[in-house]
RNA sequence: GGGCGCUUAGCUCAGUUGGUUCAGAGCACCUGCCUUACAAGCAGGGGGUCACUAGUUCGAAUCUAGUAGCGCCCA
């Protein structure tokens, strides 16, 4: 060989040189012009977030989708961009801080904002460099960042709009409170467990007497929150309690007896503790039976004074210390253990608190609707449309949503209180004052006013996401948002289908009367090979840079692609990654071998290549065809699949095999520029999946009327075909298959030429197209059609055509009879079945056309092959 | 406890409207090959009662009901 094409394809340089290239050429970049717009925007990653293996799925699928879109000569736009991450960020800023010896207790606002502003400069979007390497075609230019000005402006916009409205109020609530960050918590934001848990069972006395009524808790710290009994109305055993009063132990709070069908009494002991401070449940108790509440927690998790003993120390502390006290005076009866579910924080793993407290909320019920049709009626699509009803049930009972945080980092909450608690909405102070003024009094001066201290829930801003990043909420006419609003598509995992894309949904409709997106592609979470969720604590998550190192990014891209079908989790496996790498290489060396040919003007076409040329062409455009039907139906991994079979089977297997000259013989000219104009085409469909070799070889191979870069390049498109030499193919294929495997069973080495003579029968005139690639692909030195067979040749059937295969060893007689015997037992089994089915009139009747044509064909044709068989047998 | 979904080859999964020799793909596995593009490879091969049971139908992996196991969401 004397081309200098190195044996095995190294990834490393080409990646980071077309990376470049292409950014320098500002493939990526779109403006607004007369073409038809393609947009998507990233799901924002957190700014303090690093890469790991959900975002390489996310981002690689949604690389696939633009750079396909970008082929198709849309105008096509990615929009890259990361979220502010209130709690996340808030939580690293201030363990930084920690470390240095800085508690952020002691320093004011502005310069804790400060010290979170260098440290998201310094080291927020990491993410999006890492992307880079991925090959993640975004508009970098337009990198978005979700307290960016007029994101930030957007926000501030909305929520005073929304609060003109009526839909946005403030509140007492329950909420689920986070008491190591100090703030309430959405309920999305709450990951519930099962543990195993201790069920106390507690006896409180009634109000001067002997009597006693047990309760069981696994909470016995909250008693003293106690504020009432609920027994069952029905319940036999506690009717003789109504109308008197228990005493809380320790306490000695007399508390009443409350009735209410809520209690289950099969549970515990049927008789309930009511704690409306602290349970959800029973705070809606508390409500409707017009109870006080009484909160005996700090926000910090310790107990209060309102608990009258043990004030100041720890929620959990104290549940040992309780439990202990009611054992020593005569209170706990026993322990049973439970299983449980518990609430824990996301961010923080802190057990969470039931709390009331003063919320802003955003009522849900009215933007739910319009949002929950648009999916019902398939206006905005889900794939895999089984995520529609689950969105449905969630749309259907879905609950305030609590949007104000107890933190710094975010948007601070446009509200202002005057000095008697009364307040405005304003987007500034100014505006404030000014309102205020009208409003209340007109003496008002601006030290008068009081600025909300807390934020607004992160995913507040990321609602708006697709249209803010366009300035659609601040300028709703300007040419951006009416070029590029709604999006096209949206990639997302189903795990934030409520938190993000309900609520984006809710947000296009409001603030533009239109959807954001018109596909919504769902896709698993990434898991390791034992079916685990990948986490750090775990270690079982695979580091991506280090990933593409070793593989490439086109190997992992590959190695990602194919275990994702949509909508179910994926069991990532890094032997896919090698596998995508496997292929990289196939490929190289399929380029490498069209490169070591010479080639030569002055040859004829062999009529085997041209055969081979017309086969394959009807072969890409097939492929074509199923790979846009799978495209439109999003199934990626299928669609890659179409293409990695046929490149590895049907173009290197096959057609190089075919056409490939003799050992340093000359390729002819019309055969050599055929096969490089396949491999081009080749490598744009797979351009999408595999973005850096699909580069590297088309800018060895391109001609003068190829754009610059397979970036840019036109997505073949299919065309007519001849449909009749696939089905040609396929005889010549089984008679090529059959022939290899006589060859390996009977020892006969490639170098051994052999004969071949065929027989065909049932009236059927030899077809000859392919026996020129048949006699090359098997080493045939003589390939000719006879009436009868000759001597002491072995047998291959195919269909009903005998290939008779002279051959020095002996015909073992019986074996060939054994396999012939079995064959024909099977065909006539078969037979048997056909001719069953159609003697059934019924069958007749009501099967239709095109499938009663098909059981008469495969009647005849085992009708033919037993004959065949038949006549086999005897000439044995 | 309520709702949704899943169960097809050793593994991960396709299988669209019930109908091709319908039981498939990739990987893994087995056999033989360092054949001059590629051992990160080539040529072959084995492997499944489509979870189970009953039903509908001329015909069921596919439709219906029940059972078992698993997963997710909600409470």
């Amino acid at each position: 060989m004397e081309n200098s094409i190195p044996k095995q394809y190294s990834p490393a340089g080409t990646e980071e040189k077309w990376y470049a290239k292409w950014i320098e050429a500002g493939y990526f970049k779109s403006e607004p012009d007369k073409r038809q717009p393609y947009s998507m925007v990233i799901p924002p990653p957190n700014v303090t977030g690093v890469l790991h293996m959900g975002h390489m799925l996310n981002n690689t699928i949604q690389d696939v989708l633009v750079r396909r879109a970008r082929m198709q000569g849309l105008n096509t736009l990615w929009l890259p961009g990361t979220d502010h991450a209130s709690i996340a960020t808030e939580a690293k800023v201030v363990n930084k801080l920690q470390s240095e010896g800085i508690d952020k207790k002691t320093l004011s606002r502005e310069d804790f904002l400060r010290h979170a502003w260098e440290w998201k400069e310094k080291h927020g979007g990491i993410i999006l460099e890492q992307l880079k390497k991925l090959g993640a075609s975004c508009d970098w230019d337009r990198t978005r960042f979700t307290m960016d000005d007029v994101l930030s402006d957007s926000v501030i916009r909305v929520f005073i709009d929304l609060y003109e409205k009526g839909l946005i109020y403030r509140g007492v609530r329950m909420v689920n409170w986070d008491p190591k960050a100090l703030t309430a918590l959405s309920d999305e934001e709450v990951v519930h467990k099962e543990l195993q848990s201790k069920f106390y069972y507690i006896r409180y006395f009634l109000e001067d007497s002997d009597e006693y009524i047990t309760i069981a808790t696994t909470r016995p710290e909250t008693i003293l929150g106690d504020t009432a009994i609920c027994i069952h109305p029905e319940d036999e055993r506690y009717k003789h309690f109504i109308g008197k009063k228990a005493l809380v132990p320790l306490i000695n709070r007399p508390v009443p007896f409350i009735l209410d069908e809520y209690v289950d009494r099969e549970f515990g002991t049927g008789a309930l503790k009511v704690t409306p401070a602290h349970d959800i449940n029973d705070y809606n108790l508390g409500l409707k039976h017009n109870l006080p509440s009484i909160d005996i927690f700090n926000d910090n998790g310790t107990l209060s004074k309102a608990a009258e003993l043990y004030i100041g120390e720890d929620r959990f502390v104290v549940r040992e210390k309780i439990s202990k006290e009611l054992e020593e005076k005569g209170h706990l009866i026993k322990v049973e253990e439970i299983t449980n579910s518990i609430g824990y924080s996301e961010r923080t793993d802190e057990v969470i608190e039931p709390k009331l407290s003063l919320q802003w909320f955003l009522r849900m019920e009215e933007m739910a609707k319009p949002a929950l049709d648009v999916v019902m009626n398939d206006t905005i699509q889900f794939h895999p449309p089984k995520f529609k009803n689950i969105y449905k049930h969630w749309m259907e009972n879905v609950r305030d949503w609590c949007i104000s945080r107890q933190l710094w980092w975010g948007h601070r909450i446009p509200a202002y209180y005057l000095p008697n608690g009364q307040f405005v909405v304003a987007e500034n102070r100014e505006a404030a004052l000014i309102l205020a003024r009208e409003k209340y009094d007109k003496n008002l001066k601006d030290e008068d006013l009081k600025q909300d201290e807390d934020v607004l829930d992160t995913w507040f801003s990321s609602w708006l996401w697709p249209i803010s990043v366009f300035d659609g909420i601040n300028k709703p006419d300007n040419p951006e948002i009416r070029y590029y609003y709604p999006t096209n598509d949206l990639v997302t995992a189903p795990e934030i289908l409520f938190f993000w894309v309900a609520r984006m949904i809710m947000a296009g409709l409001e603030f533009r009367n239109e959807v954001p997106f018109k596909n919504v592609y769902l896709h698993g979470i990434v898991r390791d090979k034992q079916g685990r969720k990948m986490s750090k604590s775990l270690g079982n998550s695979p580091d991506p840079l280090a990933l593409m190192d070793t593989y490439g990014a086109d190997g992992v891209r590959v190695g990602m692609l194919l275990c994702s079908p949509a909508g179910n989790d994926l069991l990532f496996d890094e032997s896919l990654c090698q596998q995508g790498r496997n292929f990289s290489n196939k490929i190289w060396n399929a380029f490498r071998l069209t490169q070591s040919w010479e080639v030569s003007e002055n040859i004829t076409q062999p009529g085997e290549a041209a055969v081979a040329i017309k086969w394959f062409e009807a072969n890409l455009n097939k492929a074509i065809e199923t790979l846009d039907d799978h495209f439109t139906k999003f199934r990626i991994a299928d669609s890659l699949m179409t293409v990695y079979k046929l490149i590895w089977d049907d173009f290197c297997s096959w057609y190089l095999e075919m056409v490939k000259p003799a050992y340093q013989a000359p390729i002819d000219a019309a055969t050599y520029s055929k096969t490089i104009d396949f491999l081009n085409k080749l490598m744009r469909l797979l351009h999408p999946f595999m973005p850096f070799i699909s580069e590297e070889i088309y800018q060895h191979i391109k001609t003068g009327s190829d754009s610059e870069s397979i970036a840019i390049a036109e997505m073949p498109l299919p065309e007519a075909y001849d449909e009749q030499i696939g089905k040609k193919f396929e005889f010549a294929r089984k008679a090529v298959n059959a022939i290899r495997n006589l060859r390996q069973e009977k020892n006969i080495p490639q170098k051994e030429k052999i004969e071949v003579f065929i027989k065909k029968n049932n009236n059927e005139a030899p077809d000859t197209t392919f026996d020129g690639i048949v006699t090359r692909l098997c080493g045939i030195s003589h390939l000719g059609y006879v009436e009868s067979k000759p001597a002491g040749a072995h047998t291959i059937i195919i269909e009903a055509t005998e290939f008779h295969i002279p051959l020095e060893q002996h015909v073992d007689i019986e074996a060939e009879r054994k396999s012939l015997e079995a064959e024909l037992k099977y065909q006539e089994g078969f037979l048997k079945a056909t001719d069953k089915k159609l003697s059934n009139e019924r069958f007749v009747n009501s099967a239709p056309e095109n499938v009663i044509v098909r059981e008469r064909k495969k009647q005849a044709d085992a009708k033919a092959r037993i004959k065949v068989i038949r006549e086999q047998l005897e000439n044995l």
